[in-house]
DNA sequence: CGGGATCCCAAAAGATACTG
DNA sequence: CAGTATCTTTTGGGATCCCG
């Protein structure tokens, strides 16, 4: 992931428009992008509440995860100029295209969270109903 | 990522049933992963195909993203016990449930991966029209 | 053909301390 | 409050050789 920040020029020529899905990962796929973008759908957010959110993201991933986002151009950040300091991280129109997706997954993820924890559970088959 | 295998007997307690996004990108997040789902979606792959249709790939990360796609009920791999030796992957029934998110990110990113390359190589605001 | 095993380097990510 | 800087550890991933 993140290697097409030079704008392709690393690739040879394989893979240059190289598959959508993929494109698609590069920037949702990240290992807290996503529940970012999910928790940014329903408004504006803070630094310090992005931690409280997620607690296990440390300082350091967030700012980067935020940064990569912010020139994805899928979040903007607006610094307000006042001590304390403050800012707020937003979706950008661009960013809101993704809501679909992020959607599909929130369900997919509520309906198979539980399912596929019983299965992975049963190391063979089983005739209990998953 | 993947740091759930145990079964989130590691998890402290805040997030045991985290983030259904988070669940998600769990599964589709790996780097190759999303693309040998896609892959699979129009039909049953072997081995050495994978390695044709996505060339950056390398042997050894193939093979442990489509183990961990394997363990985690997505896909099913097929033995053929012959000389040569013969394996085939398909999408398990679970898997096929991530065909629209799958799609959604395909058409996500047929829409997007030029515009998006275009607004990254304006580093100012213009009037460009995305 | 379809991998497994091993070695090794580079990148990612955590911990901690400090700052405008 | 919202980060940066630095250091260390962990993980990812490439190269190579081998096997059934």
């Amino acid at each position: 992931m993140r290697n097409r920040k030079g704008g392709f020029g690393d690739f040879p020529d394989s893979n240059k428009e190289a598959c959508p899905v993929e494109f698609t990962l590069d920037v949702i796929g990240g290992k807290w992008k996503g529940i970012l973008i999910y928790h940014l759908m329903d408004g504006t957010k803070r630094f310090n509440e992005f931690r409280r959110i997620c607690p296990g993201i440390t300082q350091r991933m967030l700012t980067l995860q935020l940064r990569e986002l912010e020139e994805d151009g899928v979040i903007h950040r607006e610094v307000y100029h006042q001590v304390p300091p403050k800012v707020e991280y937003s979706l950008t129109p661009f960013g809101q295209t993704l809501g679909p997706i992020i959607n599909l997954m929130r369900i997919w993820g509520e309906e198979y969270q539980t399912k596929q924890l019983s299965a992975e559970s049963c190391p063979v088959e089983t005739d209990i109903q998953l």
